[in-house]
DNA sequence: CTGTTAGCGCGTTCAA
DNA sequence: TTGAACGCGCTAACAG
């Protein structure tokens, strides 16, 4: 900056000025030191200004697995909105390494973000309490447990529940849950609902079908696999995310087996498979928006009453693919038998 | 680290050395430093610490659409060998916008990035010229034009040219050609691999049957119907993307045609479609690792001779899945037709 | 309209 | 083994 200042003749707070817009400045100084910034190619420290300044203008996104569509769709969508209100995002990705969590959000706070979104990895959460004494933070798609903070959910409970009353509705008494872990939020609700359905339908569900703690589509497809080559098989499955989903799907096409498959999570493609799907689609993208809508809500109340923690829920609605019990024949890659 | 000295008994510069480790510090004090460190639940600012030791010890990632899991996955290998290497990545998306890219490249080069990989998104480079002022740039996916340095590319030719031999050695003669803008590198390498295969066959592409200049999934599948309707249709489709075969996939199913596709890019249930597919495969993940260890050998040249700038090419490999001419009848979720 | 002073939090250098 | 002074690049506050 001095270098400049010295090249347009001025000292460096006038250079420091001009690149702030303020408007004390004669145009033709103005003129000069922008001529002197182009022709040096100078740019701005951001970390010295962040120094000085006492704030980075960054928030901090916590994510498992970026190759999954969910997250990075999420991403987008915290993206797209930090963008909108000046700010910038620092992407962490634990590689589905939960044990890598604290490490990554301390590693976020030691850049001075303002602000963090996590999506919680495992069930502790003593380093979310840790992180939040030194910036706010929100939870996305898990709630927090013993922890006063915001969070945006999707409708699992209801989600499950309306498309497992899908699968009952036309008839299927035995359906396959495939499920994560339940020690997370998200497979606990999705396995209430699926439960709920069934209630309602005066069904009683066969826990020799029931198959929880898968955690990717390799783990899911021996499950299904296994499931599918019991003598009482099921007529149906339920799977609890798009991982688990894929895996199924790839089960049954090793059989060479096709059932009506119901799941959370659209996937691409999921239209021309052929498939009898029922799936439980919401906007990953909103999560995201509403995440940094909630942080950024919270950070221009900093020096106030902290508003009271919230909690936001994105919903949720069945679509379904290919050919169900009482359709028309499509024509097009049918299922075969 | 006052606070922290204060609360120790010592000066800030005892705490300084403590968290750095510095051995000329006795047992007794580094105890009472780490316990008053826990007490206050104090973190190194790593912006103050950049400013003074002139180094963030990050470096930039730009790419267009993170939702890509092509990209996705570069950037998990860009951040597996940055990890490794004790750098941090910064992740900046364009989201599409073309012109949104020198923007986003500056803002990293004000917050101090060490060095870039770009995937540049548009034909001119003129912005990452200036961009090599300040750090050194490796470019992912295309070439520099006009830049003197290192690339990470994938066998656009050769995989192209491999792939349209499968459909040729089969008997095709009348392939469609669906491409991304032939301005893009991976679009005009492609189309010449597809070209070449022709050739060697001693057979005449259709101009009829090439369109180029497909951006995404919607526009793919649109320009797929369209020759799809023609009298004189093609027997066989070469996708030069990932987008652009999933379009062209949605094109088949909506018509009730099922044809042989080849293409660039494996993706998820490829090989549940139970299509005729012939795709050319390559490690995402491995171009963002030969990129990040280009960039890091580079900066560890920094004061001295650079290297010379190198060119890096990732192999790609034909994958086949579904039923090919020849092919026992595999049973499960044939083709229909 | 422009320049000077001081300090953001830290670490290097030198002195005790 | 520890502390004091100084400066990284920038800007708020105060001169002039």
């Amino acid at each position: 900056m001095h270098d400049v200042g010295r090249l347009a003749q001025v000292s460096a707070m006038t250079v420091s000025r001009v690149l702030k817009n303020d408007p004390g400045v004669s145009e033709a100084t103005r003129e000069r030191v922008f001529a002197a910034v182009d022709r040096l190619g100078y740019r701005r420290n951001e970390t010295a200004r962040s120094l000085r300044l006492g704030g980075t203008g960054m928030i901090g996104l916590v994510v498992t697995n970026l190759a999954n569509p969910f997250y990075s769709r999420l991403a987008l969508g915290v993206q797209e909105v930090a963008t909108e209100h000046g700010l910038r995002m620092m992407l962490s990705n634990t590689a589905e390494q939960v044990e890598r969590e604290p490490g990554l959000i301390d590693g976020l706070i030691d850049h001075q973000v303002e602000g963090l979104i996590v999506v919680p990895a495992g069930s502790r959460q003593q380093h979310l309490a840790s992180a939040m004494r030194h910036v706010p933070v929100v939870l996305a798609a898990r709630p927090p447990a013993g922890l006063d903070t915001d969070c945006v959910l999707v409708e699992d409970f209801h989600g499950a529940r309306e498309a497992t009353a899908c699968l009952l509705a036309e008839g299927h008494t035995r359906i396959a849950f495939l499920g994560n872990p339940p020690a997370l939020y998200t497979g606990a609700e999705r396995l209430r609902g699926f439960w709920a359905a069934h209630e309602e339908a005066g069904v009683e569900p066969d826990n020799a079908l029931i198959c929880q703690g898968l955690v990717d589509a390799a783990t899911a497809e021996r499950a299904a696999l296994g499931i599918l080559n019991r003598p009482d098989g099921p007529t149906a499955l339920f799977c609890t995310n798009n991982r688990i989903s894929q895996g199924a799907i790839r089960a049954l096409y090793k059989a060479g087996i096709t059932l009506p498959l119901a799941g959370f999570d659209d996937f691409e493609l999921s239209d021309v498979l052929g498939l009898p799907l029922t799936l439980v689609s919401y906007d990953a993208d909103e999560i995201g928006r509403q995440a940094a809508r909630l942080l950024i809500d919270r950070l221009s109340h900093r020096d106030g009453e902290p508003p009271a923690s919230r909690r936001i829920t994105v919903p949720t609605r069945v679509i379904r693919y290919g050919p169900h019990s009482g359709d028309r024949p499509r024509g097009a890659l049918p299922p075969s038998v």
